[in-house]
DNA sequence: CTGAAAGCGCTTACAG
DNA sequence: CTGAAAGCGCTTACAG
């Protein structure tokens, strides 16, 4: 089944309005831009003329002509990670009151594609770029601002003096979440991290380490780092190390989980009484595992997460974690890329902890 | 704290590559598209000049001149439900191949932002646009493809004959999880769907409605309509459910869920013994109001899901669902727009049951 | 207050 | 094979 389309006719231009209402090209674009008061008479027949061709002007030769494209593009890491995903919304607001328009897509924490995505974008003209780096060099990112586009560097710490940046102190939520686990009294802590070639993970990591080191508690912690901030990855980690400490035979990670174990097994004196997890997802799979080894969350093992996604309100054990204040972020970035390019600043916001059911004291 | 930016010189044009190569515009430009064999020395030529001045052409002139935009308008209903993301990663994946950048945003179900933005896209002069439509009259739509550019319909049945379209079928799907939970023996089954308004909510409720009645069974259903295709309505609305059979002390919806219940409540024999979520956002929220309860899946109540989004195998029990191919949808979706725009054709995709631990036979 | 003209950066027939 | 010219649709000084 195939049928052609209607060709459309070729739009209306300046031109057309123009002829019909008796004026020259200037004077439509003067009424077009509420330029110089042009006469009333003269306006009204040239809003008529537009409404009657229902003239639109076509962007491609305004921004040819003025240099300004009401294109932003958004270059994340992932999709498929909500944190994105709610700071896009954060940044489509902001973008939306000035008229742009939001080209996202995603790095997949890949540097070719970085580079790949950042030189496509400045080639479109793009009135500026909302980036989180993948690529700490900033390599590409540099030389696309050296071409005139400004890029703001998106929950990046990285402060080059060429672009802004926003970013979130991961360093101090991680500590906090490190020091909730400290007051509740646990002692054998572990962190559950993702890859450390991802900065949120080294200064998630730095921020616990300093916050046990404080407390002179440093051994007490055990790290883990698993190859992505996924559900998947805690919860094939997490099952790992059951396996490892002998609460669960180990199995294929792809298997079907065991059935629920309806007696909960005793962990080992030593086995950790609180995970920190360095995002929400991680968390959600650790939860998950432990489940179904018939461990309970909080009352065996403690659970913090990080971000605050939408779905750690949701979880079976709704879940204590460090709230990121994404939407804003997201805003806040568009804001500055809008407001001021060429001022260059930096902004840092603070998270918090958002305790809800899944740490308490440690188990006796 | 504000350091004004290294305002970039003027970027080279053609003209600036001409005058260094001595040659003409026409010629630079033949080069660059390698057009009618250009003299293998002047060519060279040309091209050491546009590595010397690090040349790049100009899109937006391009496009101009052309007609043609690489950039193609995606919009969605919500950036944040995963089954639009993983879907817009087979977009994604599609336009990349014929460097096509994807400019992603949402219509929140809402038909007048639905207008605005594919006003805005079709304004921007896109190659295309994906949309994913609230309005079912399809007028702003319509308008776009009218203007000479070309739409595509994802997830939706609709086939007018102006425009190409890409779905699945909804209808079937829902059938088959009525089929799966009606030969594992189940009585009565809850139906708990999406808003009404939301056309995939109408059609998997009336797949559901079919198979039951087919087997003569149509009372056998119970039809719940919670007010978003989300983890929270599912969890609130299955709350309310529980608290209506008495099985639950109603609560503030927003409050922290009740402590777990250590003993399985008896559950009133007409109480249902099999939940039909008509997505699986739904259904992780309602596996976590029943679990809230101390109702345990499958073997209290079973769950079935639909979209099998990635979180579906990942919860506390993995989920029984339908699966959407939803890269797969994505990526044909760009691959009618980019292959022949012109040629409308309506493509329809049949969704598969996969089945996991959350659904069982009914309790005795 | 309005019109004629130049030009944004590129591509495309069309001569030569 | 190459160059000169026209033109995509718009905006912006600059005369009048």
């Amino acid at each position: 089944m195939s049928i052609a389309c209607s060709p459309s006719p070729k739009a209306p231009s300046v031109k057309d309005v123009a002829r019909l209402a008796e004026v020259s090209v200037g004077t439509v674009s003067n009424v077009l831009n509420g330029r110089s008061s042009v006469r009333p008479d003269i306006r009204e027949r040239v809003e008529m003329a537009i409404a009657d061709l229902s003239y639109v002007p076509n962007p491609t030769a305004q921004a040819l002509r003025t240099g300004i494209s009401p294109l932003v593009g958004v270059a994340v890491l992932d999709l498929a990670n909500p944190f994105f995903m709610e700071a896009a919304t954060g940044m489509e607001r902001r973008l939306y009151q000035d008229g742009c328009i939001m080209a996202l897509s995603s790095t997949h924490s890949d540097v070719e594609e970085e580079a790949r995505l950042l030189r496509a974008l400045a080639g479109q003209g793009v009135r500026g770029i909302l980036l989180t780096p993948t690529d700490s060099s900033l390599e590409v990112a540099l030389e696309v601002v050296s071409r005139g586009v400004p890029v703001v560097l998106f929950d990046s710490p990285a402060t080059p003096k060429e672009m802004s940046s926003i970013c979130v102190d991961d360093r101090a939520g991680a500590a906090l979440a490190a020091q909730h686990l400290l007051s509740l009294g646990h002692r054998h802590i572990a962190l559950l991290n993702g890859p450390r070639r991802v900065r949120q993970a080294r200064d998630r990591l730095a921020g616990v380490e300093k916050a046990m080191e404080e407390v002179g508690r440093r051994k007490d912690l055990t790290v883990y780092e698993f190859d992505a901030f996924t559900a998947e990855a805690g919860r094939s980690g997490v099952r790992a190390m059951l396996a490892g400490a002998g609460v669960l035979v180990p199995g294929g990670a792809a298997d079907p989980p065991a059935a629920h174990a309806l007696i909960p097994p005793t962990l080992p004196p030593a086995f950790p009484t609180a995970f920190l997890c360095t995002n929400d997802l991680i968390a959600f799979g650790a939860m998950t595992a432990l489940r179904d080894a018939g461990v309970r969350v909080p009352e065996d093992v403690s659970l913090i997460g990080f971000d605050d996604v939408p779905v750690a309100s949701q979880m079976s054990v709704p879940l204590t974690t460090i709230r990121q204040p994404m939407a804003e972020l997201g805003w806040a970035s568009a804001d500055i890329l809008l407001r001021n390019p060429d001022n260059v600043q930096h902004q840092r916001f603070y998270p918090e902890l958002v305790t809800r059911s899944s740490t308490a004291g440690p188990r006796s």
